[in-house]
This record gives C-alpha cells, sequence and structure tokens, in this order.
DNA sequence: AATTTTAAATGTCAAAATGACAATTAATAA
DNA sequence: TTATTAATTGTCATTTTGACATTTAAAATT
C-alpha cells in the first residue's frame, strides 16, 4: 500500500465510521487504479522572416540522451499541466507570457519505454527575435527549419505534425500568427508567414485587402527599408481589436483545404 | 522505492554495465517524478428532435457516491486515454463507434479531494433513439436537458460549459451534427438542432440553401408525415462526401460569433 | 367536393465578399 | 535623368450572403 493509498483510506475512516462496507470500495475503485506519469511536451514556433522553425532540445536524461527532442518535462506535484508547460518554456527559452495552446493528448501505453508516461501537447507561438536575445546555451536549445527537422525521440516526430496541422487550422481562423512576429512588421512579412504556414502562395492584392478588412492593423509612419528601395510601412496590432476579435473568423485563405 | 522505479534501475544497469552516473541520473530525473491517477470523462451530447440533452451517470464510487457526473472512468494499463473513453462508452450506453473527440485536459492538482487525478475531457455525439432501445438501467443513466441539468461533481460542471462551446465551434466548420441525427432525417430537424446547438434562431429559406449548397444530402422518396399535413422529405447522408468533406468549412451560421 | 389550414419548399434581389488580373507609386541605383 | 525593384492601390465579373415573400402539398374542415 503506499502512501497516497493509505491516505484515501484514512479519510474515510474518519468521514464513515459506521460504514465498513463503503471503505472497502474505495480501496477496490480507487486505490487500486493504476498510476502514471504525466509529462507535457511542446511544439514552438518560430519565423525568422523566410521560413516557419521550431525550438529543439538535446534531451538531458535516459532514455534516448542526447537525442534531439521537443521541450518538455514532468508534472510536478503542485501544478498543473498548464503550469508545467510555462514552465519548461521559461526553463528554456528565458520567455514569459507565450502564446500556449493545449492541443492534445498522447497516452498510448508504451510511447515511453521505461515506464507508462502520458504527455499533454501543447503548441507555442513566440517571436524568434525576442528569443534570440535572450539565448543562452544552457539547455541546448536550437532553431530548425520546419521542413527540415531532425529525427525525434519517441512520438515527438508525430507530435510536430500534429501540431503543424493544427497551426494552419488555427491560423485561418483567428489571428493568431501575430504571436510569430515583432511589434513592428510589415505586410509583405505577414503574408510570407501566411505561405509559409499554409504551404502555399498568396496573390498580394487579395490578401491585403483581406488583412485590411479585419481593422487589426495600425498603420505606423516608419517604414522598413530593408527589402527593397521603396521600402515597406511598419503596422502594429490594434490589440483592443485583437483581443475582441480573436474569435472571429479571418479565413484568410483562399480555397482553403484544411 | 516502487516496483516501477525498480524496473527502470534494472533496465539501465543492463544496457549500461559500466555508467554509475548514468543509473544515478536516471534515479533522480525519471523515478523521483510523481504519479497520478488518470482518468476519461464524457460529456455525450444527444438531441431528442426539439432540445440538446446531455447523458449523465449517478456516481458510484466514493467521494460524491451518487451524485450526478459525466461518465468516466479510469485510464487502464494497457489501454490509450482514447481507448478508456470507448470502453466506459460502451459500458454506459451499450453503444459502440460513437463519434467521439479529445477536448481538453484537466489538471488542477486539487480537482478530485482524494488524490490527484488527472482527468481527459471527451465531447461525444449519439443518436438518442440508438442509445434508448439498448438502454439498461445497471448503471442510472440519464438524459437532461442541457439547460436543465443537475448540479455535477468536481469540475464537471466547467467541462460541460467547456464541451457545449467547442461543438458550437466544431459545428459551425464541420458537418458533425449529423452524428446525432437518425440515419433518415429531414431538413426542419435539421435545423432544429443547428438551432438548438447555436442557441439561435436561422432563417428556413437561407438555412436549406445553404444545407443542399454542400451535396451532401441525398433526398428520400418518403416524406415524414408526422410535423405537418404536407409532410418533409426524408435525406440520408451522402457517406462518401461526407468523409470526403468532414474537414470544409460549412459556416451554416450566419454573423457567427464564437 | 370545395375550402381552409398548416408547415414545407422554393423564389427574388440588392449588397457584400471573393478571386483573377493590371497599373501606379516611392525610393534607390545606375 | 533614367532604370530598377518591390510596395501599394485599383478594376471587374462572379459568387455568396442576408433579408424578405410566395407557392405547394397534404390533411382537416365545412
Amino acid at each position: 500500500m503506499t502512501i497516497n493509498n493509505l491516505f484515501i483510506f484514512l479519510y474515510f475512516r474518519k468521514k464513515n465510521k459506521h460504514s465498513k462496507e463503503l471503505n472497502h470500495l474505495i480501496m477496490i475503485e480507487y486505490s487500486g487504479q493504476p498510476h502514471y506519469l504525466v509529462a507535457v511536451d511542446c511544439i514552438v514556433f518560430g519565423f525568422d522572416g523566410e521560413h516557419l522553425k521550431i525550438l529543439l532540445v538535446k534531451r538531458g536524461l535516459e532514455p534516448e540522451i542526447n537525442k534531439w527532442s521537443l521541450i518538455g518535462g514532468f508534472v510536478g506535484a503542485q501544478e498543473s499541466p498548464d503550469d508545467a508547460a510555462n514552465r519548461v518554456l521559461k526553463k528554456n527559452t528565458g520567455l514569459e507570457g507565450i502564446y500556449l495552446e493545449q492541443h492534445q493528448i498522447y497516452g498510448e501505453p508504451n510511447r515511453d519505454p521505461i515506464e507508462r508516461t502520458l504527455s499533454v501537447g501543447y503548441f507555442a507561438l513566440i517571436d524568434i527575435n525576442k528569443y534570440q536575445t535572450q539565448i543562452n546555451d544552457d539547455y541546448h536549445a536550437e532553431w530548425f527549419l520546419i521542413n527540415d527537422r531532425p529525427k525525434l525521440i519517441f512520438d515527438h516526430e508525430q507530435m510536430v505534425i500534429d501540431a503543424r496541422k493544427k497551426l494552419r487550422y488555427k491560423a485561418a481562423l483567428h489571428p493568431i500568427l501575430f504571436e510569430m512576429l515583432p511589434k513592428k512588421f510589415t505586410i509583405p512579412q505577414l503574408q510570407i508567414l501566411f505561405e509559409e504556414v499554409n504551404d502555399t502562395k498568396i496573390d498580394t492584392r487579395n490578401f491585403s485587402r483581406k488583412i485590411s478588412s479585419t481593422g487589426l492593423l495600425i498603420k505606423l509612419t516608419e517604414k522598413d527599408k530593408s527589402g527593397s528601395k521603396k521600402g515597406a510601412f511598419y503596422f502594429k496590432l490594434d490589440k483592443k481589436k485583437y483581443t475582441a476579435n480573436f474569435q472571429a473568423f479571418l479565413n484568410l485563405i483562399p480555397n482553403l483545404k484544411l
């Protein structure tokens, strides 16, 4: 009998002094159940202005030590899975307040060869530039092109595939891709990001019309001259409208097939 | 040291005979982690032709025995959470092959007062008529109007709220509501279901135009005379198109706000 | 048998959104 | 001054949408 099970027993002894039957029932139904490790794994997406990337780390524990893996960790006793995901993200990127979304649970009995572990998959979107300023090599994290990533441990490969699909889905309906851009960005930059995520070319004219019609962008006076002679105007998000319209549909991808 | 932890130790003794350091690392990082119970809870939606309903059961174990709860159970050692959800659904409804979708994990440290338990929330859609033929009273399951349900245990109340929101979201984009209708159904029936789920009135003419334009329905020669003198034609799903277009957007709700 | 009743099915039209395509503009480089 | 390059803005036919009205089929009533 483990400590946990003992605790249950005492708890109901106290509450139900006169019911032996009840104590018995608890022991069967609740305490006899198997316990598992619970982990979180984060698929961290970034955008370098040209391509979609993911952040991977070299795993620091057995099994599969030194193999590339998603950023993850076990869920501690005093934290929720969401808490755990935020914690490991901060540990590995130095960033707080990252856009983080619970995605799917991975729970095949033998997905971890050592011991049964269920993993809650998250996907995270971060501004790659923010990260680079805070980079420290303590955790051997590294950005990879999404289409040129190393083999990953366990079922992490599947997690990346699933998360990418979900990112595409979500980004078609909600303005989440801004999370991967700097505060000031240009329309051409934004379009490249959409094209990368959806693996498609978008007509420049129709794209900017749709983006403008959302009313989410505020045009700045400054221009980004790095990409062309003419320069492209910077925009920033209208945060009030962003929050208010987050659930609104955008449909930025023509002839969308998911 | 529990049996599980011992197992890990031996596993790496064997694989890494010459590395004491490695064995040490495993014990810290892997075995020292807390283990939790993992459960599934299913929000089962049904439609009786007039109103949206959910299926609840009287809980058969402490704590909160005899209180109303979602259909749930612990994840067994040899099954995935998906397996577990299908198992408990079959046990409580007699039905197999139910539409089932992983929804969200509920993992606040103190959500279960006895012992830390994480629960994977699922939502399920079933044809309420199919169920009624197989009903047995062994598990005290009962249908409740979604808007007139009893108080639920733990965080099940929140689960229902979340699942309902998700159902609405999903149903706006994908043809999932057919899962709650009999094989033969009429357009007016379908419309009432959409109205129930979205808590709104839809214009009859525009609705049938949109539904027709999906190409998902096949008109039958038979009519349902129960609702009117004229009778409404039965339709059935074009299963090939249903499967092929499942991911396609429908946007059946005008002025949708999620 | 003709008429009434009821809900189902179909029709109209102006406004908005979409997709395909081309011309103009602002800045630097030659 | 001109050429070059990418950013920006524009046109138009087609489709989709939302608001609204009429017709139709069958049973019930007179």
